[in-house]
DNA sequence: CAGTATTTTTTTGAGGCTCGAAAAAAAGCC
DNA sequence: GGCTTTTTTTCGAGCCTCAAAAAAATACTG
C-alpha cells in the first residue's frame, strides 16, 4: 500500500521535478530551476546535462538580449518540440477534432470534422474516430515513433481510470472503452477524460495565478458540466470522472431532465431547460437540442425586454446558484470559470445566481466569489488533452521509473 | 511551490514509514515491514536499530507462542508506550472530555465534565477547558514533558489549518482560536478540528478493511454534520473544515435551520427538525435542543404505530437521500457510517432514504450502497483525535525533516 | 543429542545520489 | 587588460539503499 522511498526513486523524481519546472517557467535557468525546485546547483547542473544529452532539454540559448546584467548570463532551458509528440482528440455533439502537438506544446497539425454523433452506431463512431486519427499519423511530415501519447476529451462520464466513457449525451451509446480501443489499433498509451476536467487542467496552465488551488470550471451548453480542482489536484470520482454538477438535485421531484431524473440542476439550466422555459413548453416534455446560434437570439431577446426569455435565464441562474450553494457548503467558495455558449449570456444569470449563493451556507462571502466567463470550450477542452498527455510523457517516460506502467493510469495531477 | 526531494529526507520518509508500518500491524516483525514498505531487510534493520536505540520502537520478545514455525523467530516490533503522550479534548454540547494517551495509544488517564456550553460566556468556556486540561497535565503519575500533542475536536466549523473554532451549534460564540490558546498556556503543539472529521479517522482506524479509501461518516444529532475520506485522504473545504453536508439546500426557502437558513438538510434531519415535524409544530418555528431520551421515546413511539412521528422520521430519511444523492453525484457512492443518537433509529429513516437516493444521479446502485450504524460518537471522536495527534508525533517528531515545523499544520492524512 | 534445514536478522561492501566548496566560464565595468 | 559579478561545472565527502553473504536462532531428523 504505502511505499517506500527506494534509492532510485530519487533521481527519477528528481528529473521529473526539472522537466516540470522547464515546462511551466517556459525557459529557465539552471539558476532558477534551483530556486525553485529547492535542490542544490550541482544537482541541477548534473540532471539537466542528463537531460540535455538524450535529447530532452535544449539550451536556448539565443536568449537574445537578456536585461544588460553583469555576471556570466544565464542560458535558458527549454523543452526539445522534437523529442516527442502527442495527439489529442476531442469528441463533442456532432463534431470530432484531433491535434498533434509537439513537446513543447505547439499545434503542428490539426483536423475537425461534422459528424452526426446522436445516429451513429457504435462502429461507426468508433470508426471515424480512428481514421481520424490514422490520417494525422500517416501524414509524411510526422514521425509516427515519437508519438507518445493519444489523449481524448470527450462530454459525458468517464471511468475514474481515464480509460473509457460509460455514458454520454451526445450518444445513446454506452461503454465504450476509447483508450483500449486507441491502444490497441496503434499501440500508443491513450486515455480518455471528462471535457470539463481537461477544461479545468487547461485553465490551470492558460491562468494559473487566478486558477491554482481551489477552482470550478462549468460548461454551461447544451447540458452541464463541471471540472473541479482542489488543493492542486483535479477531483474526480471514486468510480467515474464524478463532479456530476449539472446533476445535482435542485427541486426534488421537479423538471424533467436529459438524464431521465428529474429536478436536476441541469434541467433548470441547461441550453434545452432554458428553451423550454421560455418558449413556455412543459417541465415534463423530453429535451431537445438548441443550436448555438438559437440560444444567442434568445439572450438577445432576453436583454432587449423583460418576458418570458429574460425569466428563462432567471431560472437558469437560481438552478445555478443552489447548485453552487451546495457545493459550496462541502468546498468552501473559489473562483468559477464559466464556460461554453450560456456563459455569453452570464449577464442575464448572474443576478439570480448571486441571489440564490446568498441564500446558501456556501454563500456567506457570495460578494466576493468571482466569475470568468469563457464561451467557446473546444480551444481549451483541446489544450488541456494536450498538457494532460504531455505531462504523463514528461512523468512516465522521460522519468520512468520501476513502477511506472502501472502507475501511469491512476495519477491525477492537474 | 512543488519541492525537489533532498537526499536526507529520504531517509527521514522511510523512518516515518517504518513508524507507520508498525502502529498500523501492531507488533510486525522486520521481514514484514520490510515487505508492507517495499524497503530491504537490510534498510528496515538499519532503521529500526536507530528506532529502538532511541526509544521509540521495543523488542517485544515475549511474542508469545508465535505458531510453531521452522527458523529463527520473528521478533515483533512494538511502539514504546513511554515514548511520548498526547492529550485528547473533546467539547461537545454541553460536555466536555479529556484523555491523556501513551504513545502505543492506550488511554492513560481520563476526565470528563458537564458544562453549559449554550450560556458561557467566552472567558468561561475557555477557562473550563484550560483548567481540565492543566489538571490532567498535574497527575503526579504522568510526565508532563512526554506529552508532545495536544488534539482537540469540536462540533462546528474549524479552519482549514486546525486552528480555530469558527462557528459552532454548541455556542453563540465565535472565532475561538482554541489551538494556539492551548499552545500558548502549555507550550505543547495542539490543533482543534472537526468532531464528523474526527469520527472518520478513527472508523479508519477501527476498520480499515471497510473505511479505507472512500467512505463517508455522519454524525445524526441535534445537527447534521459529515466526515468525508476520499482517496484515502480527509477531505476538508479550501478554508475550513468543510463538509457541511447538513447545509446543503434540500428544499430551496423551506423549513427553518439552526442556522438561519432555510431548506437546510439538517432543517429537515437534525434532531430538532424530527420533533418538531413529529410534533405538528411549523417549519417556522426556533429549533430547540431534544434531548438523548427524548428522542429515543420518539423512536419507539414511531416504531409503534403509523403516526406523525413516523412520518417525521421519512421526511428525515427523504431529506438525507436528497442529500446523499447529491453528494454522490459529486463523488460516486461509498461506504456510509451513520452516527449518534438517531443512528439508532435508522432502520426508521432507510427505507425513504434509499428510496430518495434512487430517484437520484448518484443512486444508480443505491441498493449496494451499504448503511453501518454506530450510536455513540464520543467514543469515536476521541479515538480519531488520539490517531491524529499520534501520527503527528510519528511524523514530525520522531521522523522529522527540516520543514517540519512549517508543514505541521497543513497535513491532512486521515 | 548432534547435525541439518529453514527462516530471520545483521553485517559488509558497492554503487548512487545530493551537497557544499572551490574552480571555471562568461559577461560587464573601469 | 584587469577586476567584479554572476552562472555553471567539477570534485570529494557523506549518506542512503541494496544485494549478497554471514550470523543467529529455532525446528526437524535419525
Amino acid at each position: 500500500m504505502s511505499v517506500g522511498i527506494r534509492h532510485d526513486d530519487l533521481r527519477r523524481r528528481n528529473r521529473a521535478m526539472v522537466i516540470s519546472a522547464v515546462r511551466r517557467a517556459g525557459q529557465p535557468s539552471r539558476t532558477e530551476i534551483a530556486a525553485t525546485t529547492g535542490l542544490s546547483h550541482s544537482t541541477i547542473s548534473a540532471i539537466s546535462a542528463d537531460l540535455i544529452q538524450e535529447g530532452i532539454l535544449t539550451e536556448s540559448k539565443a536568449s537574445e538580449p537578456t536585461a544588460l546584467k553583469r555576471g556570466r548570463p544565464q542560458i535558458g532551458l527549454a523543452l526539445n518540440p522534437e523529442a516527442a509528440a502527442v495527439l489529442t482528440v476531442v469528441l463533442s455533439l456532432n463534431f470530432l477534432s484531433v491535434a498533434v502537438i509537439d513537446y513543447a506544446g505547439q499545434v503542428i497539425a490539426e483536423e475537425q470534422r461534422r459528424l452526426d454523433t446522436l445516429v451513429m452506431p457504435r462502429d461507426e463512431l468508433i470508426g471515424e474516430c480512428l481514421a481520424i486519427v490514422r490520417r494525422r499519423l500517416q501524414d509524411p511530415d510526422l514521425d509516427v515513433s515519437s508519438v507518445a501519447r493519444i489523449a481524448m476529451g470527450i462530454q459525458g462520464i468517464t471511468d475514474s481510470h481515464s480509460r473509457a466513457m460509460l455514458w454520454s449525451p451526445i450518444t445513446p451509446l454506452t461503454d465504450i472503452p476509447f483508450a483500449d480501443i486507441l491502444e490497441r489499433e496503434f499501440g500508443i498509451p491513450a486515455t480518455m477524460e471528462n471535457d470539463c476536467n481537461m477544461m479545468a487542467v487547461a485553465l490551470r496552465w492558460r491562468a494559473p495565478e487566478r486558477y491554482r488551488d481551489n477552482f470550478i470550471a462549468i460548461l454551461l451548453s447544451h447540458g452541464i458540466g463541471m471540472g473541479l480542482v482542489l488543493k492542486g489536484e483535479l477531483f474526480t470520482g471514486t468510480h467515474s470522472s464524478g463532479g456530476e454538477f449539472g446533476h445535482m438535485i435542485h427541486r426534488p421531484g421537479g423538471a424533467l431532465c436529459r438524464c431521465g431524473r428529474r429536478g436536476c440542476v441541469e434541467a433548470y439550466a441547461g441550453n434545452y431547460a432554458i428553451w423550454r422555459s421560455a418558449m413556455g413548453i412543459s417541465e415534463d416534455a423530453a429535451p431537445i437540442d438548441i443550436g448555438d446560434a438559437d440560444m444567442r437570439a434568445l439572450a438577445a431577446k432576453a436583454r432587449q425586454e423583460d418576458g418570458p426569455e429574460r425569466e428563462a435565464y432567471r431560472r437558469a441562474g437560481e438552478a445555478l446558484g443552489f447548485g453552487l450553494g451546495s457545493l459550496f457548503a462541502l468546498i468552501d467558495p473559489a473562483p468559477v470559470a464559466m464556460v461554453g455558449v450560456s456563459a455569453a449570456a452570464f449577464d442575464l444569470i448572474e443576478p439570480a445566481l448571486r441571489e440564490a449563493i446568498a441564500r446558501t451556507a456556501g454563500g456567506q462571502h457570495s460578494s466576493s466569489i468571482s466569475f470568468d466567463t469563457e464561451p467557446n470550450e473546444l480551444p481549451l477542452i483541446r489544450e488541456g488533452c494536450a498538457m494532460r498527455a504531455l505531462t504523463f510523457v514528461d512523468q512516465e517516460i522521460f522519468a520512468p521509473g520501476v513502477q511506472a506502467r502501472t502507475d501511469a493510469a491512476g495519477k491525477n495531477v492537474a
